[in-house]
This record gives structure tokens, C-alpha cells and sequence, in this order.
DNA sequence: TAGTAAACTACATAAGCATGTAGCCTCCTT
DNA sequence: AAGGAGGCTACATGCTTATGTAGTTTACTA
């Protein structure tokens, strides 16, 4: 059993067989979804048989399971090694994901497939919000509220958005924005929006708007304040 | 072939078969991806033989193509209908969806699994916030730039993340946040959201972590201004 | 150096799945 | 009422793919 640190890094030649077939499987999976990884195509992109994969992970699901604690792993080991909790502010949930590239591209597609470590990336960039919100707002965004709840979530899915639809940003920028060299740009590109959306909303039709949509979505649940359910 | 506009509405069982194959292949394609939905799985759904499914198209590609192009038909028709270009403005390209949402849910998948109807629709939303942005300010997004290209794209992604992600949404929202009744939830989070961003911004703490983020993109990428490639 | 355990491969097996075929049923036309 | 076309089904076929088995090589240990 390896540590999740890696030392030694994942990209050359010189890896434990084990290691190799995992660090495939992270991008086959990441292309080409669970589903339409097949082991031969696993296999291959290792260089290695696909026996050797049944005996050290048993399955394709369990490789599947390997990769997801290794991915998550490798995430939460950078999260404490950068900045603690701080780091999940603003949109730098990309940014975190900046090293750690082949788990990025895993975990994108895990979001979407589903599995328990993507729910707890969510989950942890959710909580981060949570606490940036309500310790910074507290009339508007009450600890253990709808509000916050309600905002934290959209908050946690607007900041992956642009790591799950990597695909298309990457075709409209014309470059690889999960790539290291290209890693800065949506940061700074969520900055600017976030710059811009922050006059919208404090000018008269932006407020306007802003206002429309609230009171929409109070007309349609009343009572949605203070409830706890669940 | 019937119109895209579908009037006598997609709910009840007195479709014609080929619809009904249609709708369901939307659920379960959504549900379970292209590779994970069999053609038993949708001909059980629709209440059908696997024959059907071949006679009226072809191949389990021919009814995805048709599932896109109805998909993407469904979602435009709205777009027109409730307010022209103007509805993509903020995060409403959630919205936009709200009525259609067997072809919101099929969509959140194809933009990950890809397809044309999916990059057209993000296509779309791109370009309307291209608009939005150096229409409003001309100086810091100017038409053409790589500075309006990559905020615009940003701004889709942000704002079809809480789409794509609406899983992990509804888990920790406690409600479908796609169903009819939770729509509203989402765009009133999202104004809420950009609310406080702006403020944040506003403030010295935000200000200078958003001068660090844009720093550190210009310092990787020091031509990035003005390019052109393609 | 002999032995042995693990890493590793080639090949076999069987299940799942999309696609293909032959024909029945229903309704519409005349 | 005869006829035919298209909606529709049951069953067959063959490929893809995960899994299983038997055996070989590598490398460490005693």
C-alpha cells in the first residue's frame, strides 16, 4: 500500500506496476467515463495484461475504488499542504485542484458519475462556503439556515462548474485549462466575472433582476425559511 | 417527423410509440449515460420491444442524435419564446431550462459526455455573455479580446454548473433542485451568491486576493492579451 | 544456490448487449 | 371486403467485455 503523497511523482516509466495501471486508469477513466473504460484499454495505456489488473484490484470496480481514494487523497493532501480551509473562498476550488492534475480530471468525471469521493469534494467545498458566508454575513446568511445552505451549494457547483465542463472551456479558449501552464487563467477569468456581475448587481437593473428572481423563488416557497427538514 | 414544439405536451401515455421511446431514451440517457443505458433499459421505459427502437431509429446512435436534436430544439423554442437573448444575462441559462426538463436533464449529461447539442448550447450562453460583458464594459472586456473571450466562457461554465451538478445539488439542498416546484431555488442562490462576491470583492481582503489570482495568470501567460489563434 | 512467493502473461469462459430477421397485427384505403 | 403498409413483437446472432484459470518469469530469502 503506497502513500497518497506519491513521492517520486506519477510521470515516469519507473513505477510499481500497481502504480502504473492506477495512474491509467485515473485518465481512462477521466476520458472516457467508468463505463467506457474497458480493462483492455486500462491495460494497454499501463502497458501491462489485463490479468495483472484483476490481481492486484480484484475488479474494475474495485480499481474504480482504488482511484477514487487516491484522487481524493491526493486532493486533501494538497488542500492542507496549501492553505488550509482559506483556500475554498472565492472560486479557488479550481485552483486547488491545480496540481494534482490526472485526480482533477478524475474527479470531474466523478462528479458527474457519482461516487463517495466526489460527493465529498462537494460536500467539503460546500462547508467551506458555508462558514465564508455566514461568518462574513451573518444577518443575511444565518449559520444552519436555508439561506446559507441554498447558497453554499450553488456557490460549491458554480466554482466546479468550470472543472466539470473543462471540455468546452478548453475548446473556447482554445487551450487545455486543466493543463499546468493554462492552470491561472480561469482562476483570474472567475475574478473578473465576479468583478463584473458585483456592478451589475449593485446598479439599478441588475438590482432589479436580482430582486425578480428572490421574490420568485419566496412566492414559490413560502415557507422556505428557518425550515430544517430532513 | 414531428415539430420540435410538441403541443398535446411529452406527459401523459397516449403518445405515439416513436415519442414515447423519445421521452423515455431522454430519462434514461440521463439518467445512466450513453453507455450505461441499454436499449432494453429505454424499451422497458417506453413500454416497448428493442424492435421498435431499431425501426424507428436505426441504431441506439440514431435515437441519440434524435434525443439531441430535440433536446437542443426544446430548449431554444424556450429561449425564443420567454425573452430572446437578453435571458442569459446573469445566471439564468438555469432558468431558461426550467421548462423543459426532461431535455435539462438529458443536456446536463451530454455536456459531458459531449455532444453538438451541448456545445451549441454552451456555445450559445457563451456568446450572450460575450455580449453582456463588453457591451456594458467596453474597457475591461473589449469586443474580441482574449480578456471577453475567457470571462465569457468562465461565466457559462459557472453558470451550467449548478445544471450538470444538480445531483449534488438536490442532495444537499433536500429537494430536486430540477424539478418544477425547486426551480426557482437555484437562480435566487445564484443572485445571492453574487451578491455577497460583490461585496467581498469590494473589501480590501477580496480586493487583494482578486489582484493575486489575475497577478499570477498574467505573469504565466504574458501575451495572453489581444491573441487571436484559433 | 535452491526454494518460494509474488508479479505477470496468455488463453478460456460466459454474460451482456446491440443489432439482425421473420413474421404478426392493426388500421387505412378503395 | 381485400389488400397493403407500417407499427410492432419474439427470437436469433455475433461481438464486446469482464472475469476466471493455469502456467511462466522475476526476485528475494535462507
Amino acid at each position: 500500500m503506497e502513500s497518497s503523497t506519491d513521492p517520486g511523482g506519477t510521470a515516469a516509466g519507473d513505477l510499481t506496476g500497481r502504480a502504473r495501471i492506477r495512474d491509467a486508469a485515473l485518465r481512462v477513466f477521466a476520458e472516457r467515463g467508468f463505463k467506457g473504460a474497458t480493462v483492455q484499454l486500462i491495460a494497454d495505456a499501463a502497458g501491462v495484461s489485463t490479468g495483472l489488473i484483476r490481481h492486484h484490484f480484484g475488479s474494475k470496480e474495485g480499481l474504480r475504488e482504488v482511484c477514487d481514494a487516491f484522487a481524493i487523497g491526493a486532493l486533501l493532501d494538497q488542500a492542507d499542504r496549501s492553505l488550509g480551509d482559506e483556500a475554498a473562498e472565492p472560486g479557488f476550488m479550481t485552483g486547488m485542484l491545480n496540481e494534482s492534475e490526472a485526480s482533477s480530471r478524475y474527479l470531474a468525471r466523478a462528479l458527474i458519475e457519482g461516487s463517495p469521493a466526489a460527493s465529498a469534494l462537494f460536500d467539503k467545498g460546500t462547508r467551506a462556503a458555508e462558514g465564508f458566508l455566514s461568518q462574513r454575513w451573518p444577518d443575511r446568511f444565518p449559520p444552519g439556515s436555508a439561506a446559507v445552505r441554498d447558497a453554499a451549494a450553488v456557490m460549491g457547483a458554480m466554482h466546479l462548474g468550470p472543472l466539470v465542463l473543462h471540455a468546452h472551456l478548453s475548446r473556447l479558449m482554445g487551450a487545455d485549462v486543466l493543463a499546468r501552464a493554462h492552470a491561472a487563467r480561469t482562476p483570474a477569468a472567475m475574478v473578473a466575472v465576479y468583478g463584473a456581475m458585483a456592478e451589475f448587481f449593485g446598479g439599478t437593473e441588475g438590482a432589479r433582476i436580482g430582486d425578480a428572481v428572490t421574490r420568485e423563488s419566496e412566492a414559490s416557497a413560502p415557507d422556505a425559511e428557518g425550515r430544517d427538514e430532513r
